[in-house]
DNA sequence: GCCGATACCGGAAGCGCTTCCGGAATGTGC
DNA sequence: GCACATTCCGGAAGCGCTTCCGGTATCGGC
C-alpha cells in the first residue's frame, strides 16, 4: 500500500535518487545495482505515482485526444473506433496514457485551452477536419506538442498524419471511366471539411486526365450522412448518370437506397463506388466497391510521431500520408463494350 | 505562464490558502473575498496544475474506461463510440476527465494492476460483459471504486449500470409469436457473455410465457459478428423456422444474406428480429425490426453514478438497469392468419 | 465592557517524485 | 604510490497544490 521510491529505496539499500534514475533509465547506474533495485520493484509490484512524477519532472506520459463530435459524428463509423484503437495501442506499447475529450461544436476553444493549462497532456492528437478549424491557431499559440488526423490545408510548419483522399477518389473515379461509363457523377461530402474537398478535388482530377469535361448538374454537395445520400441521388437522376462517385459508403448507401426506390439496377443501369470501407460495405446489394483507408494504421503512426515530437522537441514538423486502396466489389460492374484503354 | 496559486494570492492580497479554498469551493471564505479571487482567477485565466492538486489532495478528478479489445469488438459498433459519448458528456458536465484504456485479450489483469496503482484515477467504468470477467475480483480487493457496463452475473455488491437484455429479447420474440409465427428460431450471441446469455434467456422466457415447447434445433449459438449469423441461419434452414430472433443486428444482417442467398423472402417466408438498433438497421431491405437500447444514456449515467461514488464512499452498491424498446420495422412482417391474441 | 463562540484567514508541512550538485569509490597511466 | 578522470551514488531542494492547525477579527449576550 503505501509503496514509494523511499521504501523501495530502503528494501534495496540505496538511495531514492538512485530508485528513480533506474524507473527513468538513467546510465549512471552500476548493472548489478540497477537488477536489483528492478528486482524488488518487481517483487513489490510497484508503480511510481504517476502525479508526483508529473510535478517533479514536468511530464505526464498522457497523450491527449480530441475529437470535435459534431464532426465526427457525420464522419461517422468506424472511423472514431477504429483511431482510437490504434492510438491506444501504440501508446500501450511505448507506456503512455490516453485521454479524451470530445468538444462540444462551439465550445472548442474553450475546452482546448482548459485541457492545455490543465498540464495533464504532454501532446496532443487532434481530429482536424474542418478546412477552417478553429483550435489550430489557438495551439499554434501554445507549445504544447500537437499532430492533426488530417491535414492542415495552409500551413506546412503543423504535424500531421492524412490519408490519401485525393488519390483514392481519383483512383476510384477513374475506375469507373475505365469501364466506360460516361457520365460519372457525384455526391461529395462537405467541402468545408478536408477530406471533402479532397475528394471532391479527386473525382475532378480523374475527369481531367482523361480530358473529360466537368458537368455541374452531376456533382451535388451532400453531407455524408446516409439520408443526404439519399436526395442527392434522387436530384441526380434526371440528369441520367451512368455511374456514381459517393465521397464516403453511408452516402453511397443512401444513393443505393434511392436507386432501389427509382427502380435502376445497380451495377446494369448505374455503377457505384463509395469511400471508407465500412463494415457493411460488403454486405450492401450488391457489395459496394469502395476505397479503404488505413485509419487504425493512421490512429497508431500519430501517436507514434507525436511521442517521437515530445521526447525530441528540436525535431522537424512531420508529415505523413498514407494510401489508400480501391477494392473492387460488385457495384462498380463489370467493363462495358464502350471501355477506355486502361 | 508562470500562473500559480502564489501569483493568484499576491494579486488578490490574500494567502495561497485562500484561493485554495476558493478554488475548490470550500465554505470558510467571506463572499466578498471569494469574488475578488475569483475575478481575478477569471482575469488571468488561470487552471490549477492537475498534478500538484492530485498529489496534494490524493484525488485526480479522473475517471478510467477499461474496454476488453477482444469483446467489443464482437459487440461492434455503435456500442462503444455511444458509450463513450455518454461517459465524456457527463465527465464534462461534471469537470471530471477521461482516460481510456483497451485492454488486450489475455492481459487485462496486468494492465488494471498498473492502471490502479499508478494513481492516474479516482474511479474506473469497465465494459465488463463477459460472464467470468477476470478483472472483477482483481478490482473487488482494490478500494478504488468500479462500476461495470453491464450486469455482474452474481456478485450483488458490485456497481453496475445494465440495459434490459432479457426484457428486450422477450418483447421481440413475444412481437414474432403474437404475429402468428409458430416455428420461431434464435442466432443467439455467446453465452459466455452475459448479454448473449440475457438475450437467449428472454428468448426462451417468451416461448414459456406462451406455453410453447423449446426445439433445440431451433436454436444457434452464434459470435456476435456477420459471419457467424450467416453460417447459423445456413444450419437452420433444414429445420424450416418461419421467424428468427437474432441476438444483434450484425448477425441479423448476415442471416438475411443467407436467406437471400437461399431464395427465401423476408418477412414473407420468414421474419426476422435483431437487436441494438445500429444505424443501419433501417437501411437493411427489408428495413430491420429490431430492439434499440440506450447506450448513450447509459454512459452518461454510469460516469454519474461513479462519481458520486467517488465523492461520497460510503453510498451503498448502485444498480441500474436501462428499459429497451421494440423498433418495429418491415422485417418480421405483419399479422398472419394463425395471429395469437395479444 | 468583557467573554466565549464563530467566521475567516495564513503559516507551514508534506504529497512522491526528479534533478542539481557535490562527494566517494573505482579505474588508469605513469 | 600518486594525480587525474570517470563512474556511481546520496543529500537536499523544490515542483504546485491541499490541509492541518492555530491565530486574529467580528459579533451576540449579559
Amino acid at each position: 500500500m503505501g509503496m514509494n521510491l523511499d521504501e523501495i529505496a530502503r528494501l534495496s539499500g540505496v538511495s531514492r535518487t538512485t530508485v528513480s534514475r533506474v524507473l527513468n533509465n538513467k546510465s549512471e547506474v552500476k548493472e548489478a545495482t540497477r537488477q536489483r533495485v528492478l528486482e524488488i520493484i518487481r517483487q513489490s509490484n510497484f508503480k511510481p505515482h504517476a502525479a508526483a512524477r508529473s510535478l517533479a519532472g514536468g511530464r505526464t506520459r498522457v497523450l491527449g485526444v480530441v475529437i470535435l463530435v459534431g464532426v465526427s459524428e457525420l464522419f461517422s463509423w468506424p472511423y472514431f473506433s477504429l483511431l482510437i484503437q490504434g492510438i491506444t495501442a501504440a501508446c500501450r506499447a511505448l507506456d503512455y496514457s490516453v485521454m479524451l475529450w470530445l468538444a462540444e461544436p462551439g465550445h472548442e476553444r474553450r475546452t482546448l485551452a482548459q485541457i492545455l493549462r490543465s498540464g495533464l497532456i504532454d501532446g496532443l492528437v487532434i481530429s482536424s477536419m474542418l478546412v477552417d478549424n478553429p483550435i489550430v491557431p489557438a495551439l499554434e499559440e501554445n507549445n504544447t506538442p500537437f499532430l492533426l488526423i488530417g491535414r492542415h490545408p495552409t500551413n506546412p510548419q503543423a504535424n500531421y498524419v492524412d490519408v490519401e483522399n485525393l488519390n483514392g477518389a481519383r483512383k476510384a473515379t477513374a475506375h469507373l471511366l475505365r469501364l466506360g461509363r460516361r457520365r460519372v457523377a457525384t455526391i461529395n461530402g462537405p467541402l468545408n471539411i478536408i477530406a471533402g474537398a479532397d475528394r471532391h478535388e479527386g473525382y475532378l482530377v480523374a475527369l481531367r486526365d482523361r480530358g473529360l469535361p466537368v458537368d455541374s448538374n452531376l456533382i451535388r454537395e451532400s453531407n455524408f450522412t446516409e439520408a443526404g445520400g439519399y436526395h442527392a441521388m434522387q436530384q441526380l437522376l434526371p440528369y441520367a448518370p451512368d455511374a456514381v462517385f459517393a465521397g464516403n459508403d453511408l452516402m453511397a448507401l443512401g444513393a443505393l437506397q434511392a436507386l432501389r426506390e427509382a427502380g435502376r439496377r445497380v451495377p446494369e443501369d448505374l455503377a457505384l463506388v463509395g469511400f471508407d470501407d465500412v463494415p457493411f460495405a460488403a454486405s450492401t446489394v450488391p457489395a459496394l466497391t469502395t476505397v479503404r483507408q488505413p485509419i487504425q494504421q493512421a490512429g497508431q503512426l500519430s501517436a507514434e510521431m507525436l511521442i517521437d515530437l515530445i521526447e525530441n522537441p528540436q525535431l522537424a514538423p512531420q508529415q505523413l500520408v498514407l494510401p489508400t486502396e480501391l477494392v473492387i466489389r460488385a457495384s462498380c460492374g463489370f467493363e462495358l463494350q464502350n471501355a477506355l484503354p486502361a
